[in-house]
RNA sequence: CGGGGCGUGGCGCAGCAUGGCUAGCGCGCUUGCUUUGGGAGCAAGAAGUCGCUGGUUCAAAUCCAGUCGCCCCGACCA
């Protein structure tokens, strides 16, 4: 490809509009253009990125035997009625109506297809395991788009279906689509985890998130360095280490405290620490009015507990409701006298003499314990933070941030008997196929890689997600020799499989330079009238600071060894 | 959805408080000459319904109202 005959729009400024590095980067190298919040065309240089990446995807789920269908973004209501999800989706499934006035979305997911199109196709158990997969563009009006294409509305997506005949299949293919995940993002040059994820009612290790290592994430990613546990935050589970307390009884004393209604001003007025102040928590849950408890400098992990509960509805009470169920105004509550259902974080097992609210204006509890009233148990229940102990080893918790750029789900039979997705047994009998679904987001990797790989002058781009592996850049187009070994080199390139583009404007060597560099491409091949004089071309790395000095007979072999190199990492 | 900010040639901005000449600046773009190893120099150009609609006024980028778009922050922890 020669650079003059691009369309490589590339910008010295940054549009205000992009805040983090990889969105204001895609823009300035002239990746992406914007055309709606959240909404993007891409160019030919992020073009040929996406592609990489969907290559790499390709390979991978094609050598684990899934094969790539093409479903619609345009989807009937119905299918979405019988899965529930017409109703429980929310405002991120975008409906509208067509001239006939039916009710139709565009596809934020398609579960809901896949599992049509199976359901009227396969019948027997020798049809499955199967796994369907495609890489499709997929909308979701998000809240609140941000970053460019790394939480867009409208994105590409790989996503894969498994159905299997029984839990032990269905985790067969789970581990398989594990494996093909781990190959895509080492292929793809990154540095990354695969952690444990939610997995909401169906429980089990059956869901996992692969995690792009970058400070700039949006995801906290809990692990243990030691033993080599990491879940996201919404699960990371905390270990403990059992501890004697004095176990007193009604030894707790009322104390006023006036208008103290947060923790910190509480803890401020009696003279204590956050940490010997409990909190009492009331949710209104689809099971009835819930208190939980969690050590004042804490927080509660909603997720965890909706988990242990098996709840389907939670919220925060509103002041009315904990006044009618604990007698005082909001935050004065406590767990001494409560007639609701308790539970309580493990921390406070461990507790003694600690601080809790009066249930009644402006009045707190001292050295209340723990056989000072009732729960129903002692649990898991608060978000993980770094120095918390690890479940399995009891080495201390360290927090990183990650993108997620792929999630995989066992699913179980939850769509399979909505939609009474089914084959015969090899007994004849009438079963419920077991599913699993895999995801990648496509476009959200290579804004990763971007905020994985940059410096002050641009991307510095895995190999395997350059939009070009070469670039061959002749210092002067006027200077005849230069051209003439810059072609030789290039078209010799070409001829070895090589991505390589020759920047053949007549432009300043500055301004090819800070293309070069802008749009990360891994190798650089000056060719110039200085150092052509004494029959040297200059190879520099992106990543690298130096460039070496190249006889130039020698040239294109080194040129080869440097991207087999590059291509291993 | 709540709060904040922004909208002026392709990009980044100034001008607006206190309305008034031909709406400026930098980058980019076009042409010519010079230059050619880290975003060049000189010269000459092209390009803007000041987001949109309505209002106030002799006069609106500037004041008022409405509207659209974009960005940021937040969305309940007692």
């Amino acid at each position: 490809m020669l650079f003059s005959k691009m369309f490589i729009p590339t910008m010295k400024e940054v549009p205000k509009e992009a805040e983090v590095v990889s969105h204001k980067l895609m823009l300035r190298a002239g990746f992406i253009r914007r055309l709606a919040s959240g909404i993007y065309t891409w160019l030919p240089l992020g073009l040929r990125s996406l592609r990489k990446v969907e290559k790499i995807i390709r390979e991978e789920m094609d050598k684990k035997g899934a094969q790539e269908i093409l479903m619609p973004l345009v989807q009937p209501k119905e299918l979405w009625v019988e899965s529930t999800r017409w109703e429980k989706y929310g405002k991120e499934l975008l409906r509208f109506v067509d001239r006939n006035n039916r009710d139709i979305c565009l596809a934020p997911t398609h579960e809901e297809v896949v599992t049509d199109l199976v359901r009227r196709e396969v019948r027997s158990y020798k049809e499955l395991p199967l796994i369907l997969y495609q890489i499709q563009t997929k909308f979701r009006d998000e809240i609140r788009p941000r970053f460019g294409v790394m939480r867009g509305r409208e994105f590409t997506m790989k996503d894969a279906y498994s159905f299997d005949m029984d839990e032990s299949g269905a985790e067969a293919s789970y581990l398989n689509m594990y494996d093909a995940y781990m190959n895509i993002f080492k292929r793809c040059g990154f540095s990354f985890r695969a952690v444990e994820a939610d997995t909401g009612q169906i429980g089990g290790s059956f869901s996992h998130e692969f995690m792009v290592l970058a400070d700039t994430g949006e995801d906290i990613i809990i692990s243990c360095s030691n033993c080599g546990y990491a879940a996201n935050l919404e699960r990371a589970e905390i270990g403990f280490v059992e501890r004697e307390t004095s176990r007193k009884k009604g030894a707790f004393k009322r104390v006023e405290t006036p208008g103290k209604k947060k923790i910190d001003d509480v803890a401020q007025f009696l003279g204590v620490a956050p940490d010997k102040l409990v909190k009492t928590l009331i949710y209104n849950t689809d099971q009835g009015v819930l208190g939980v408890l969690v050590k004042g400098d804490r927080e509660v992990n909603e997720t965890k507990l909706r988990n242990l509960m098996g709840l389907e509805y939670m919220e925060l009470a509103d002041e009315e409701t904990i006044e009618k169920v604990t007698g005082g105004p909001l935050g004065f509550s406590g767990p001494i006298g409560l007639k609701i259902p308790l539970v309580a974080d493990m921390d406070i097992l461990f507790m003694e003499d600690f601080v809790a609210g009066g249930n009644e204006r402006d009045v707190h509890v001292v050295e209340v314990n723990v056989e000072d009233f009732a729960v129903k148990g002692f649990y898991d229940l608060k978000t993980a933070q770094p120095g918390d102990l690890c479940p399995r080893c009891r080495d201390k918790h360290t927090a990183t941030k990650g993108i997620e750029v792929g999630h995989i789900f066992k699913l179980g039979l939850k769509y399979s008997k909505a939609m009474n997705a089914t084959f015969l047994d090899n007994g004849g009998k009438e079963q419920y196929m077991v599913m699993g679904c895999y995801g990648i987001g496509v476009s959200r990797t290579v804004a990763a890689a971007i905020e994985q790989g940059h410096d002050e002058n641009g991307m510095v781009l895995p190999i395997a997600i350059a939009p070009f592996e070469v670039d061959v850049l002749p210092v002067n187009t006027s200077h005849a020799e230069s051209m003439e070994l810059a072609n030789q080199v290039y078209k010799a390139l070409l001829d070895k499989g090589i991505d390589v583009i020759l920047d053949d404007r007549d432009e300043r060597t500055g301004v090819k330079f800070k293309d070069c560099d802008l749009i990360g491409i891994p190798v650089r091949v000056t060719i110039g009238e200085r150092n052509l004089k004494d029959g040297y071309v200059e190879i520099k790395l992106r990543r690298e600071k130096e460039s070496e000095r190249v006889k130039k007979e020698d040239v294109i072999e080194r040129i080869i060894a440097h991207v087999e190199e590059l291509k291993r990492v």
